[in-house]
DNA sequence: CGACATTTTGAGTCAGCTCAATCAGTGTGG
DNA sequence: CCACACTGATTGAGCTGACTCAAAATGTCG
């Protein structure tokens, strides 16, 4: 329904690293925006596809994916709303992996001629965005030393010290509180886990009394603890100083 | 040396998707370089630094990692001649993890003024440089799709596979045949795997005819066999449609 | 109250790990 | 030319973290 409170989402994002001019601010926030309803569970975008439209998430949670031969499935990222997963559409022709939601979802669609005549027009939005894009590099660069070198519990701890910090950031979370609408299945393959020993090495994480997870919702009970296990160290997120837990 | 052919590599790079005006290259092979000379295993930058220049790897193989807090280590990228591996401390801050050399390596500093004035007054170069960045995340994503989801055999098969497809787009094989300066200990570093069991593993894909592996030289005996293995499909690293084997 | 998704638990298996040698290649100094 | 040192590759012998299969328990929601 209001588009520009969720344009003002992403302009926040934007303006992590420093505040963008007034006039392009408002450009941003005039951006077409085409709002459609998802299904938690459905694909937004498919691997091969090519689209003429980047979607901003605007309510709800996303990922991408990748199917592996044998049909285990791989969580790439998980997108807040105020992200737009899809910018490099913009660049690269062809979706190489799958959007879709993991819980009802709103999303915006905005055409790639509006985001790459505003990208041209003011370098200071293009710089942004590509920020944007080397901000989530370098998450998937986190992600990978976890799922490479960290045992089951650390990457289950680091998961939600990042959650919940990206939550924070937003405005979604208090910092020790948030709703986290993931399923263990969905946690496990984010982390490369099975879900059976997700949900083995989560209870000893439980039972450590470092967390409270129940009915979608995450409780920090201890957060230096939970930082300790996943050896977490909010840098790489790149938010600003403010941010932070 | 000659520096304009170390630019030329970049420039190559740059216009994979597609051709920059004449004025546009022109500029770009007369960024300043400096040129340094590295040994096998040194940093380049290292986490926590903020530099003021960005590096062209000119010769050598040079990659990211980071190191856990047990000690052990995780290779996050490997990166080829023509490759500006830290080309997002442009817009990002501060570095997030190493930048180091796997074999003898010359590398050519560029101030990041000259880049970003370059990005600034041409948009084409600033959405070069960014496609790039964003294919570079593209890898990463198939990275952690391998670490996450597939077996030991399966990852080493695919990084030869993305070893010698990209070596081969920069001429630097034929397709077949290809320097593979990497030890052992090094694959399983970016393969999230123990030395030995990479060892065991590797044994096991040449016993299978796939590949000869001989004093830092891959030969690729059976492409078809080592791709099913893999699961390799070269869409992820947005070449040129040309550039495939 | 069902019907369905999700979580939890137990039992057994296995891919990948660690530890500990051994072997091979390369370079160095005498 | 040989002894020695060093790095990297290889092999064997357990060990264990994580996996699979199967079933039961618990939520969730129309």
């Amino acid at each position: 329904m209001d588009k520009e409170q969720y344009l003002q989402g992403l302009v926040r994002k934007l303006e992590t690293s420093s505040p963008l001019p007034f006039e392009e601010r408002e450009q941003l926030l005039r951006l077409p925006l085409t709002l459609k309803r998802f299904e938690g569970g459905q694909d937004i975008v498919s691997e091969g596809e090519r689209t003429k439209q980047c979607c901003l998430v605007s309510e709800g949670l996303v990922c991408r994916y990748k199917i592996v031969g044998d049909g285990q499935r791989q969580i790439l990222s998980l997108h807040l709303p105020g992200d737009i997963p899809d910018i490099h559409s913009l660049l690269v022709e062809q979706m190489d992996h799958n959007l879709g939601t993991l819980t009802p979802a709103t999303v915006g669609f905005i055409p790639h001629e509006a985001v790459k005549s505003l990208t041209r027009s003011y370098y200071r939005i293009a710089e942004a965005f590509w920020r944007e894009t080397l901000v989530e590099a370098s998450i998937y660069r986190e992600w990978m030393v976890g799922i490479g070198r960290r045992s089951a519990p650390s990457r289950i701890a680091h998961l939600f010290c990042e959650f919940i910090t990206k939550m924070t950031a937003i405005g979604l979370s208090d910092g020790v509180t948030c709703e986290l609408p993931l399923t263990q299945s969905e946690i496990a393959d984010a982390l490369g886990l099975s879900t059976v020993h997700m949900n083995k090495k989560l209870r000893e994480i439980r039972q450590a009394g470092l967390v409270r997870v129940r009915s979608s919702r995450l409780t920090i009970l201890d957060w230096n603890g939970l930082c300790e296990l996943a050896e977490f160290d909010p840098d790489y997120l790149h938010l600003r100083r403010s941010s932070k837990i």
